[in-house]
DNA sequence: GAGCACTGC
């Protein structure tokens, strides 16, 4: 990894063509660069605006120079190396020239200019051998980072600050945000005079700085979110009975390590609230302990005792094979045994499939018994609970699916809704459901659980309930903000990831990037600059990190540095909530991130880069002291912290397509979604089009009722287009096809593998699979000759297909297939009608027709709103009259992503409510919706104003 | 000729 520093001779051959390489790469992230800052630029205007108000003194606010500036440093950048090879010959010259210099100017009275020009020369050459000097000498420390305590170092850089103030005064330029850093540096005491270096102006001043970081960052401490460490505060030394067992004394360190958690100390006060109240609301820090334990205490205080009433009911029937004693794990932990299935279960909801499975195991652990039995989880594609279940953990959207077989929920004695304050479409409609069946349960214990700044607002939405803070346990995080906006957060962070390499202690980096593209850039400039510094810089190890990145590459960023190295992980969003990793001491924080947005308007998704919110600034923050004190360089203003972030992020509710949870719903028999008890309602469009769509579907009716159609349709976890194409597919015969076809659609857009290196070789691979009639029937063959292999791994990777997001289309499949009996469809394979499977498609999407208008774009039929075919698709090239498109995206234009060819009678024949017919080739128009839905829409309106 | 943040059923 460690690459050879840049030979001295400039001569030489070798050189020579890595410096042409070099230039080439250069001019490649120029490119790069320059679209970014374009980019940049327009999301940081309002930054921009907002600093230029605060800083009227100052007329142009930095950041449009640096865009530019960026670039020139680039040009300068791409003949570092030559400059470095003539390092030792400018110093040779230095000196000559102040030799001649100091000789012929002897007896002449020099300009002022001209007087410190030479004073400069010579400065820097004296640095230049105090350079040189340090370098013959081992071990010492020069590039120190002041911690802002009052120690030497401290005093003499506090010193230097005060000079650049007087300095940019007499310059008589009021340097960049001079009142602003003056006053920050006043309030804030602990403030850090530099990370690193100077700014700009004095850093020209400051070679020696200058010789090891090209560029550098200003940071200004502003606050450090304390921590909170109890560890260890209970921990008993554990007596090693040597005739305990090993799995005796395991379960007996689990028991005392539970004991050291935070929320112990709380176990008390905490139970008698829950006894008081119904609905309480747990405000619990990471760390705390609370989603495991909390389980086990209410168990241990017999919340899961059968409900008397019950039990008298059905005693007689208290007979039940006992397969219990054939296990090592007898008891559960104060000896009671679940005897029949009428005991009550205490649910725990999670927003991840992982989160619910690896909480299920340990507590599991903890409790001595095995995952499955009295502790389950249940998520998509895998129930690991039993009748004996009584802890179980499983998915938000899990337990909104139970609704459907058990709408009281009557089984369950609590409920937690963990990690309430992530607001997942799931969860957020978890609320409602759960709120209105505690009015007529009032035995029903409702815990919801979240981190800080939103107890309050889950308080209100629960009547008033009480809140219970539980402290968490983790370690001080100090929080240093950029003293002016930086424009280009990738090259800033990269910058960043130097500053910190260069001047802090050991400790892993983590870096919070939008996406992959931004993660490869970044990844390829820290390889460069490494490269350039060469052995002057101890080992860096660069680590990417996303969803897409195939599973081997994903585990390497577990494994630990060696010795004396520092790894640096450029991660999505991914290591927000999803992933942790351990040993990160510092957290870069350039302050967006990507989000899906969805316009009702016209049915268009878009991803696109937003500024995220407080609640996620401070949860990337937190991420640097899981295991030491660590700490978190964002790359923006305080004041852009204060001012321009939102408290907490959108919540899902408000920004995703509604189809499926109107859907689901509507068969809960919830018939009014318009005062549904939302805690924040979704937008009066989207709930529109979700009706509109349903009523168009067949699934809802003139009086908005669910029909037989809409009940068969909900028992998919699908978006209801797909759902009714799966219905439909019984009428053509081909429910096999279909079955896949829908599969396919339902992972997302990656099936198609296209490595940066091969992309040729990838869109051949690609092209291969093309299949006349459209992208659906394309996927179909991927699917069919994947199948073919026995589902070989091999196979995808010779063809340039995503083995992960095969075999996720694979247990799709078999779930969707499994459901079909309980829909009594037949699975029927009709693989050479495509036309049979193209009209079924055509019966779930006729609202998705687009026409080929004259000004050589398409025209959806239902909004008239202009769109292209996907490059990526197969029918590209081709110009069909009528197609139909599985979703519209918005990236740099308006496309159709997956489309098929249809004739136009198709759209009569499958869809004859929704098409006016007339004479036959005669263009279809939408029929007019029906009166309901302009009175859904005026209530609505009602609702919204 | 484009470009896929992250989840979840």
């Amino acid at each position: 990894m460690a690459a050879s520093p840049p030979s001295p001779s400039f001569d030489n051959q070798t050189n020579q063509s890595s410096s042409s390489d070099d230039e080439e790469a250069n001019a490649r992230l120029e490119s790069d660069i320059r679209e970014r800052n374009e980019f940049t630029k327009r999301l940081r205007k309002r930054d921009d605006e907002q600093t230029k108000k605060k800083f009227k003194s100052e007329p142009v606010s930095r950041d449009p120079h640096r865009s530019k500036l960026s670039v020139e440093e680039l040009r300068k950048k791409s003949r570092r190396v030559y400059l470095a090879a003539r390092k030792d010959k400018k110093i040779h010259e230095l000196e000559e020239e102040l030799i001649d210099e100091e000789y012929l100017f002897k007896d002449v009275k020099l300009t002022k200019r001209e007087e410190e020009n030479i004073k400069f020369k010579r400065y820097a050459l004296d640095l230049a051998h105090e350079h040189e000097k340090a370098q013959q000498m081992e071990n010492i420390d020069r590039y120190h980072m002041p911690d802002g305590k009052s120690d030497e170092t401290s005093k003499n850089d506090r010193y230097r600050e005060d000079n650049r103030y007087s300095d940019a005064k007499a310059n008589g330029q009021a340097g960049q945000n001079f009142e602003q850093r003056k006053w920050e540096d006043e309030v804030i005491h602990t403030a850090l005079p530099h990370f690193g270096s100077l700014d700009k102006e004095a850093k020209s001043n400051q070679p020696k700085y200058d010789y090891i970081l090209d560029e550098e960052i200003q940071f200004v401490q502003q606050l450090t979110i304390p921590g909170v460490n109890e560890l260890l505060q209970y921990k008993e030394k554990s007596k090693i009975n040597e005739h305990e067992d090993e799995n005796k004394r395991k379960h007996r360190s689990l028991q005392e390590s539970r004991k050291t958690l935070p929320i112990y100390r709380f176990r008390e006060d905490l139970m008698n609230a829950i006894r008081d109240h119904q609905v309480l609301i747990i405000e619990g820090e990471t760390g705390s302990g609370k989603t495991t334990q909390l389980t086990q205490y209410l168990y241990e205080e017999g919340y899961c005792e059968p409900d008397t009433e019950n039990v008298e009911e059905e005693e007689e029937e208290e007979e039940e094979e006992e397969d219990y004693d054939d296990d090592d794990n007898i008891k559960l932990p104060n000896g009671k045994k679940k005897k029949e299935k009428k005991m009550m279960m205490i649910g725990c909801t999670q927003p991840r499939r992982v989160a619910a499975m690896s909480v299920a195991a340990r507590v599991a652990e903890e409790m001595n018994v095995k995952l499955g039995r009295e502790v389950g989880y249940a998520i998509r594609f895998e129930d690991c609970s039993s009748e004996r279940t009584i802890i179980k953990y499983m998915t938000d959207g899990m337990l909104l699916r139970e609704f459907l077989s058990e709408p009281d929920l009557a089984s369950y004695s609590v409920l937690i809704v963990d990690e309430a304050h992530e607001r997942t479409l799931h969860t957020d409609i978890l609320f409602g459901l759960v709120k209105d069946i505690a009015r007529f349960r009032p035995k029903l214990k409702l815990l919801i659980s979240s981190a800080t700044l939103d107890a309050e607002k889950f308080s209100q939405f629960f009547d008033d309930a009480p809140i219970f803070r539980i402290p968490g346990r983790r370690f001080p995080v100090d929080i240093y903000y950029t003293k002016a906006p930086e424009a280009d957060y990738i090259d800033a962070a990269v910058v960043t990831v130097l500053q910190i390499h260069v001047t802090q202690p050991l400790g892993d980096v983590l870096v919070f990037l939008t996406g992959q593209e931004e993660i490869e850039t970044a990844n390829e400039m820290l390889l460069e600059r490494t490269r350039r510094l060469g052995t002057k810089i101890k080992e860096l190890i660069i680590l990417p990190i996303y969803s897409t990145l195939p599973s081997d590459m994903q585990i390497r960023i577990f494994e630990p540095a060696p010795l004396g190295a520092r790894k640096v992980i450029l991660a999505t969003n991914i290591a927000e909530t999803s992933l942790t990793i351990d040993g990160i001491h510092y957290v870069i924080d350039p302050g967006f991130c990507k989000q899906k947005t969805y316009n009702a308007r016209n049915g268009m998704e878009a991803l696109t880069i937003t500024p995220i919110s407080k609640a996620s600034a401070n949860q990337r923050a937190g991420r640097a002291g899981r295991v030491a004190p660590g700490k978190c360089f964002r790359l923006y203003t305080s004041w852009a912290y204060q001012h321009e972030l939102d408290d907490n992020s959108i919540p899902e509710i408000q920004r995703t397509n509604l189809g499926n949870v109107v859907l689901l719903l509507k068969s809960l028999g919830i018939n009014d979604l318009v005062n549904f008890d939302y805690m924040d309602p979704p937008p009066m469009e989207t709930l529109r089009l979700a009706f509109e769509q349903l009523y168009a579907l067949g699934a809802l009716n003139h009086k908005v009722e669910l029909t037989k159609l809409g009940r068969r349709m909900a028992e998919f976890p699908l978006d209801p287009m797909l759902s009714k194409t799966i219905l439909a597919s019984e009428t053509y015969k081909c429910s096999a096809e279909i079955l896949t076809i829908v599969s396919m659609l339902s992972v997302n857009n990656s099936i198609f593998f296209r490595p940066k290196d091969k992309t040729l070789l990838a869109d051949t691979a690609r092209q291969g699979f093309f299949t006349p009639g459209g992208d659906h029937l394309t996927l179909l063959n991927v699917y069919n000759q994947w199948k073919d292999t026995n589902y070989s791994t091999q196979w995808c990777y010779e063809n340039f297909i995503q083995f992960r997001s095969m075999n996720r289309a694979r247990q799709v499949r078999d779930q969707l297939e499994a459901l079909m009996e309980r829909v009594e469809i037949e699975i029927q394979s009709n693989p050479a009608d495509t036309i049979g499977i193209r009209k079924a498609i055509c019966s779930g999407f006729f609202y998705h027709t687009a026409k080929f208008s004259k000004n050589g774009m398409y025209k959806t039929v239902r909004h008239q709103q202009s769109v292209l075919i996907h490059p990526n698709s197969c029918l590209f090239d081709q110009i069909p009259r009528y197609v139909i498109y599985f979703e519209l995206v918005l990236t740099t234009k308006e496309y159709m992503r997956q489309v098929i060819e249809i004739e136009n009678e198709w759209l009569r024949e499958t869809a004859p409510h929704f098409y006016k017919t007339k004479k036959l080739d005669d263009d279809n128009k939408v029929k007019k919706m029906p009166k309901v839905l302009g009175k859904i829409k005026a209530e609505l309106e009602r609702n919204y104003s």
